[in-house]
DNA sequence: TTCCGACAGTGGGGTCGCAAT
DNA sequence: ATTGCGACCCCACTATCGGAA
């Protein structure tokens, strides 16, 4: 099948704002793919690349060669160059890559490079990704999406999945099965706004647990082999032998476990993020950092143990098998109780012990991997400030034309404004035009194509998770997780929040 | 007819590993 | 030694579609 076929589509899907039209014209083309290259298509068409990663970015994209007029590229050996570039890009110059990158490119049409840059980008901009895509290998396969769903669930990549059932429908799908060593697509969470909000939604008796501020961690032990991948399925074995060793220990020897990894200081109180992080992915001389920033792991669920699969069991029966299996010390503190007042004590108790929150979860539900459904919720407490707009950005995609993303500020007493990060989340689309016509009439000294500086009389309301370090900013200090909640016209610039206040939430 | 779950899109800070400067 | 880039840890929020109620 030709390059532009696929394109075409999704210029196509593209245009079409149903949802149902997008899968239709999807599925038509799953129909016509052949099987050597339905896995490529899939790939293309749900904004992914085979290789997943090929090592290049947009940086390498700045300059694209000439055009070719005519399309002739095929899924086929645009594919095989992608390989042919991934593997110069894990060991070789950049030059080399370079080279292959324009060896791509120079075999496309204008049309095709478009589609391609967007497609290493990660910005397909079609309106498809996953969720759509699953629908259209339904549909052009025949079987129910349950059942693709179910697979996805189990090999983690759609394109392999959609393959098979294309090729070997329903009875395909149903030969994916859990095995120890090929990663789950975790389980992820919604959210809610506080405890109470997040029962009504799992219902009661609910449990709560921890919500540890570390890496998910989701690890399968085959005897005496361990494996342990990330949220995203990248393998980090190497990076947390304290987690491998927790899991030989353990009397099960054929078990998935699913958790979180965090570095604890000898008090028992979490590090920061960054520290954890960092001790999690660092991959040279992991013998000293383990001695300097010990790893701990906490396990809230079971997926597997002793051969038996727990995905479909309610969460209940999961966690008599968990408990069953893993040694008190390393299980996640939890709480199951109908009592909003109960469960409000127990959120203070683990703020007060310094980590992120709580993570509720309905009894009943079942291992329902890769779908924020409403099993799990997780509560976190919202911090707030009065913030100054400094500056702000022209947006992309859907916000092209309109100022998007704000430079917030702090007062600084002696002063002046000490910048604390940027934010683009929270606003409506009224507030993104309104926002844009201020600005322009707020605009003052440097000003490019990418930043507009205002004049610094507009106060923002921001929520936020925490103040963490920042190497970047003037101050020392970033935002996590900033977010508008509303403008303050009723404040002026020097009721604002200044640096002091903020400092001290850091500690 | 209205409500709500699921999805896609729009980007945020920080750190690591590697190649080039 | 430092810098630039790509990848990947952690993410929140709004708009929209279409099935559920």
């Amino acid at each position: 099948m030709l390059l532009i076929d696929v394109v075409r589509v999704s210029e196509a899907v593209a245009r079409t704002s149903a949802r149902l039209g997008k899968i239709g014209l999807l599925a038509e083309l799953l129909g016509r793919v052949g099987p050597d290259e339905a896995e490529t298509a899939i790939s293309y068409l749900s904004g992914e690349l085979p290789q997943r990663q090929v090592g290049v970015g947009w940086r390498t994209l700045e300059d694209l060669p000439q055009p070719k007029l005519a399309a002739t590229a095929t899924l086929t050996t645009v594919d095989a160059l992608l390989s042919r570039i991934k593997a110069v890009s894990g060991q070789g110059s950049q030059a080399a890559r370079k080279a292959l990158v324009e060896e791509l490119f120079a075999g496309l049409t204008s049309q095709e490079q478009q589609f391609m840059r967007r497609l290493l980008f990660g910005e397909l901009r079609q309106g498809a990704l996953d969720g759509v895509m699953i629908e259209a290998v339904a549909k052009a396969s025949g079987a129910p999406s349950a059942d693709v769903r179910r697979a996805l669930t189990l090999r983690g990549w759609l394109p392999a999945v959609g393959a098979a059932a294309l090729a070997g429908g329903v009875t395909a799908l149903h030969e994916f099965r859990l095995e120890v060593g090929q990663a789950v697509s975790p389980m992820l969470a919604s959210s809610a706004p506080n405890v109470a909000a997040a029962l009504e939604k799992a219902g009661t008796p609910a449990a709560l647990e921890w919500k540890l501020d570390g890496v998910r961690v989701q690890a399968h032990r085959s005897g005496a082999e361990v494996r342990v991948f990330t949220r995203t399925l990248d393998d980090i074995t190497p990076q947390v032998p304290e987690l491998v060793e927790a899991l030989l220990d353990m009397p099960s020897e054929d078990l998935v476990l699913d958790g979180e990894v965090i570095a604890l200081r000898p008090d028992g109180r979490p590090h920061p993020f960054q520290v954890t992080a960092s001790r999690a992915t660092s991959k040279t001389d992991v013998a000293t950092l383990r001695e300097r920033t010990p790893l701990s792991v906490f396990f809230f669920d079971a997926l597997r143990v002793d051969g038996a699969d727990l995905l479909d069991l309610p969460y209940e029966r999961r966690q008599e098998a968990l408990i069953r299996t893993v040694p008190r010390s390393l299980l996640t503190p939890r709480l199951v109780t109908e009592e909003v007042a109960e469960a409000e004590r127990f959120f203070i108790d683990v703020v007060k012990a310094g980590h992120e929150g709580l993570v509720v979860k309905s009894l009943a539900a079942p291992y329902a991997a890769g779908r924020r459904g409403a099993g799990w919720i997780k509560v976190k407490p919202r911090h707030t400030l009065d913030l100054v707009v400094l500056a702000a950005e022209w947006g992309h995609g859907r916000r092209e034309g309109k100022l998007s993303n704000l430079h917030l500020g702090a007062r600084d007493p002696e002063g002046g404004f000490v910048m604390l990060g940027k934010t683009f989340k929270g606003l409506t689309d009224e507030l993104l035009a309104w926002q844009t016509e201020r600005f322009l009439e707020l605009a003052e000294g440097p000003t490019d194509s990418w930043t507009v500086t205002l004049r610094p009389e507009l106060v923002v309301e921001i929520a936020f998770d925490g103040v963490q370090r920042s190497p970047r900013y003037p101050g020392g200090m970033a935002l996590r997780f900033a977010r508008v909640l509303r403008y303050r016209p009723d404040k002026r610039v020097e009721d604002a929040d200044t640096v002091d206040t903020v400092r001290s939430l850091m500690l």
